[in-house]
DNA sequence: GCCGTACTACGCAGGCACATAGTAGAACGG
DNA sequence: CCGTTCTACTATGTGCCTGCGTAGTACGGC
């Protein structure tokens, strides 16, 4: 899985945190507070994105609306499960990853453990 | 963390597989075995691998012997430690990463995190 | 001492992915 | 019908990786 570029992180983090569907106008305004970028800079990324299956769209009028497919967790996600697979020994992998991680993260992978140990008993 | 080329891949991966250093002539001369690919090639991308921190070298003749810096296993665990960095909600991105891991990858997380609790009450 | 061999550093070209934006055309509102 | 807004398409620039050639240097044998 190839990751986003600067400016698909940009795009997809706005979707992400607004958590409802947008036009490329309103993402291109939310941008332009920060920095000047074209309309149609933003637009082709987007068609880009959902070509690549990243978003999905439709039509609000003439204008294209667009949604994640994914959460921003969930990419996450299956950006970690991909980094696990470039080890060849998985457990060693994981207890480097734990050994790295912060008291709280650990936590809260204990508790992820636990409530996927709920979900399968039931 | 920029992920590795392909063709640093390669690399990388002999000398993990070998477990010990070796010269731009051995990890040519295996690559050889499968693919034409010239020795200059080679030379010039275990440099680049050099000057980004991930192998170390010394001379051995005129030769350089090449060594990496970390295992693949923590190279994958960085990856997934930046992959979790990814998301705004830890403990959510970590429950979507449990839920879609294997029961034996399960087991071999919580035998990590079990490691890991030995170690810090010591 | 000289020559062939092997290694090194350096530089360059090609390709790919992403960022950026311009243009042309369609559609809508007044 | 005219300006505005949106779309698709295309082009350009940049950075990184791959791949290799060249030139220089050191060593070993004769």
């Amino acid at each position: 899985m190839r990751r986003l570029g600067e400016l698909e992180t940009e795009i997809m983090d706005r979707l992400w945190r607004w958590q409802r569907p947008a036009t490329v106008r309103e993402i291109v305004d939310d941008i332009n507070k920060h920095r000047p970028l074209a309309y149609t800079t933003v637009n082709t990324v987007a068609a880009i994105l959902y070509n690549k299956g990243w978003l999905l769209r439709g039509k609000q009028g003439r204008a294209w609306v667009y949604a994640p497919v994914r959460t921003r967790e969930q990419y996450s996600a299956a950006l970690m499960e991909e980094a696990l697979g470039a080890s060849e020994d998985r457990p060693v992998a994981l207890a480097h990853f734990v050994r790295q991680m912060s008291p709280e993260e650990v936590g809260a992978l204990r508790e992820a453990l636990a409530a996927a140990e709920r979900r399968d008993s039931r």
